[in-house]
DNA sequence: TTTGTGCGTTAACACAAGTTAAATTGGCAG
DNA sequence: CTGCCAATTTAACTTGTGTTAACGCACAAA
């Protein structure tokens, strides 16, 4: 029952099983992929989690007829896989670049052997409540939001993963991702994407021109995907050395 | 690079871990909520871990304008907040009793405590895999199915993971949840969640009465549902010593 | 220059889903 | 039995989104 003290050294593990986990992957060869290039396909048989370093990638899952829906959009500095690197098989995803992208691998067997310190299992699980946590603001932005309310909630979202990890500072940023990506992420149609973005502009709302994002109304975009909470779970971000890692 | 006997001894591993990790929580005194207890407030400042023993419950995030999103529905025998127990705060989101519940408690020292160990913290990743998994899906019919499809996965998600737990063994089950929760987690509204459960039942695909649901046409409904994949990840179902644990 | 080709834009129309409101049902406390 | 209350059902109407199809534009290849 040692009560005082618990969440400092809580964060202090969770602080020491980054660092150990991110050596592990400094020490993997640097992966590169171009433009649509598949970085794990649907039927992997060779678990691993990655950890992207430059460019973007998205996650999908496509259903027999041809549709397909994007589930996670990974941009530099995310990891993806750690739960199913730790599973049998793949997940029934595909992780593709959306364009040209650099990334790095841990084996499923790595990670196993990392797991071992409680400090990395520590810090994995709290990774994955990260996701998670990110996964249920865009759930609520899905099933509750019109189309302005998604892109609105998408646009602030990927502002501010990429401010957080202090990769961009002021609210200007690339989006590589074709509106069919967004559409497909955003449970709309390509064509009511390109309308309703044309709206956002007319409203001075926010301004998208090819990969260009540019947020006119910080406070008018967040209105607009009013209601969505903010990013952190309460948790303390991790300190993030941008120059060893994100560049 | 010990290949062979790899992924073996990877399930030996998750099998003790699954069996620490069950025996921590069977420890746990067996709590009860009446239908519509809070069992998690938004405001949580005490993480723990859950382990749902009887009745259903559901995980929510409500918006400031009233509006709520469903997250995830709970069934007997799931496990939830295993990650958010590690970070700092609660979620944000508020678990909910659908009827009367029991289920076991897990305090983040505990989780924290039983993570020391490799094997248990190989299963909890393992876990959180299995959830992902399900939120893929769900995901995927959220953004790409009408309301029918909609319905039809989720009533066939639930049938096939209460079978798979061995908790029914015909078509038949009852779901304790009322129209509006459904309707606030499939992303449509009520009337409409009304609507199209008449459809369906005309349509002869499965009967929902109140809370009974009859699947009257397994093949129909898997083909309304049409596309979304099957529930396993490709790792063995945990084997259930249904009697144990789930009565 | 010409010819692709992939993306984005726009318009017209069809249809699925939301909204509102009223009626019905069933459970349950008195 | 009565009366209340929550949940569900149904209808009429409105609105958001999907569909189809045509066009424009940038960029690369020939």
């Amino acid at each position: 029952m040692k009560a005082p003290g618990y969440a400092a050294a809580a964060s202090e593990d969770l602080l020491t099983g980054e660092l150990l986990l991110r050596r592990a992957f400094l020490a993997a060869p640097l992966h590169t992929g171009a433009r649509n290039a598949v970085i794990v396909s649907a039927d992997d048989r060779a678990p691993a989690a990655l950890l992207f370093h430059r460019g973007f990638a998205y996650r999908s899952l496509s259903l027999p007829d041809g549709r397909r829906a994007i589930l996670d959009i990974l941009i530099p500095t995310d990891v993806t896989g750690l739960d199913h690197a730790v599973l049998g098989g793949g997940g029934n995803h595909e992780i593709v670049a959306a364009n040209a992208v650099s990334y790095r691998r841990l084996s499923a067997q790595a990670l196993r052997e990392l797991m071992k310190n409680p400090q990395v299992a520590l810090r994995v699980l709290a990774l994955m409540g990260e996701a998670r946590w990110r996964i249920d603001r865009h759930m609520a932005a899905i099933t509750r939001f019109d189309a302005r309310g998604r892109i609105a909630a998408l646009l602030l979202g990927i502002y501010e993963r990429l401010r957080r990890n202090e990769l961009i500072s002021r609210p200007t940023y690339n989006l590589p991702l074709t509106q069919e990506l967004l559409a497909d992420y955003l449970g709309i149609t390509m064509v009511h994407v390109s309308r309703t973005l044309r709206r956002m502009r007319e409203e001075r709302l926010v301004l998208v021109d090819r990969q260009v994002v540019i947020i006119l109304d910080l406070e008018g975009l967040r209105r607009a995907a009013s209601g969505i909470p903010p990013l952190n779970v309460g948790a303390a971000p991790m300190p993030q050395s941008s120059d060893e890692l994100a560049l």
